[in-house]
DNA sequence: AGTATTGGTTACTCTTCAGTAACTAAACGC
DNA sequence: GCGTTTAGTTACTGAAGAGTAACCAATACT
């Protein structure tokens, strides 16, 4: 049978995935592989239902690497965090650049918000679980978010000016459907029958034209 | 100074919170106003978050004392979403008792699910960490989400059918709304400027009418 | 070739917290 | 007044899992 003494393995499994890599620094790639990575997972599981040994495994490794790239677990929801708000100020960034009209330019953010949370990189994104973070980066993460938030309403209130929308409390606009998009991930997956891009255009048009018929 | 013997010390802090017993069973009572008392912890904190001293000290009572009103910390998540969950087939059951008008339907269940939510008893709801529950548990409550959607889907089937709203894939605008709604407890405090009411209306008034002009 | 550096391993420690054991005191029925 | 039930206590146990120590192997840098 087969001896006790340590024989290694003759073939390695595959590690990491490298794939996509546009060759900044392989350190670096690695880690937005760890990130996302453990991003889907906590989107699936949650922060505390996902170990790291969970994550270590999804990457091919094992738990004690991930510390070559991360200080800790909390580290790791906090960067994804970053990815997720991050998206969300860009996509305000680029609708307001190219949409000079209001109305046009929050169909624009909500189009292109939801096609980056479900892209390949996006569908990862962990929204809930902000209260798992440590007081430190959830300050950081509320920061950001307020502005994006803050922008959002603007947009609205000059909708309302340009007579594009009814009046209503830009505030509760925004709640709303920033509610209706962050609550995607809790119910689509990649090989479902709804794509990314599908959901962009219905819940845009939701946005914009609530169910009325025109 | 004070002895180390044991003494009982002279007042007692006041326990539970039977405040507005209908009394039926007060052990009824007790085990609602810990599922109670835990569901808004959990909306905060989260599940893993919150430890069972943090719910026993919110009752003014010791851990093990719980495990006289529950089976587990599981049984109070799975309590938590029975809770929330019935909230939302009554709102769907009176909506279509009393609303024969398929888009005024709508509207009513809108507005009785988030002002069930909002009160008293509603806040605590979490609706998030549904991936904490027990297999079993999740089975059984996933069973009675669907059996709501189907009949919102149906409800929204009717409003196209009855010419009050513009076609539409029924199955995305329920989780467009849906969405919106349960994102709620995410941002609202009892505390905050914008009422439960508020809400209510303002919210029915975005799903039915978007955000155009009449 | 030979020494640093970097990425990874196995085997462990240490903490937190759900859950339990064993005991006490009040209220309840008779 | 006296067992039984119910509600609670203090003091423990046991498991899971984040984080660490110590060690190994490949590559990279002269």
């Amino acid at each position: 049978m087969a001896s006790t003494s340590k024989v290694k393995p003759p073939s390695k499994p595959p590690r990491w995935n490298n794939a996509l890599a546009g060759t900044p620094d392989l350190r670096e790639i690695r880690k937005r592989a760890l990130i996302v990575a453990a991003g889907r997972t906590f989107g699936v599981k949650g922060f505390h239902n996902t170990t790291l040994d969970d994550i270590a495994n999804a990457l091919a490794v094992t738990k004690p690497a991930l510390y070559r790239y991360v200080k800790n677990k909390h580290e790791i929801l906090y960067e994804c965090h970053r990815l997720a708000i991050g998206m969300a100020e860009e996509a305000v960034a680029e609708a307001e650049a190219e949409q000079p009209v209001a109305l046009e330019a929050l169909r624009d953010f909500v189009q292109r918000y939801i096609r980056k949370m479900t892209s390949e990189l996006g569908t990862c994104v962990v929204l809930t679980e902000y209260y798992s973070m440590t007081a430190a980066h959830n300050a950081l993460i509320q920061q950001r978010r307020r502005v994006v938030d803050t922008r959002l309403r603007a947009l609205v209130s000059r909708c309302i000016t340009e007579g594009a929308i009814a009046p209503c409390d830009p505030k509760l606009a925004v709640f709303f459907f920033m509610g209706a998009i962050n609550n995607i991930n809790r119910w689509f997956t990649e090989r479902g029958e709804t794509s990314g891009d599908a959901i962009a255009v219905a819940f845009s048009d939701h946005v914009i034209n609530g169910m009325r018929p025109r």
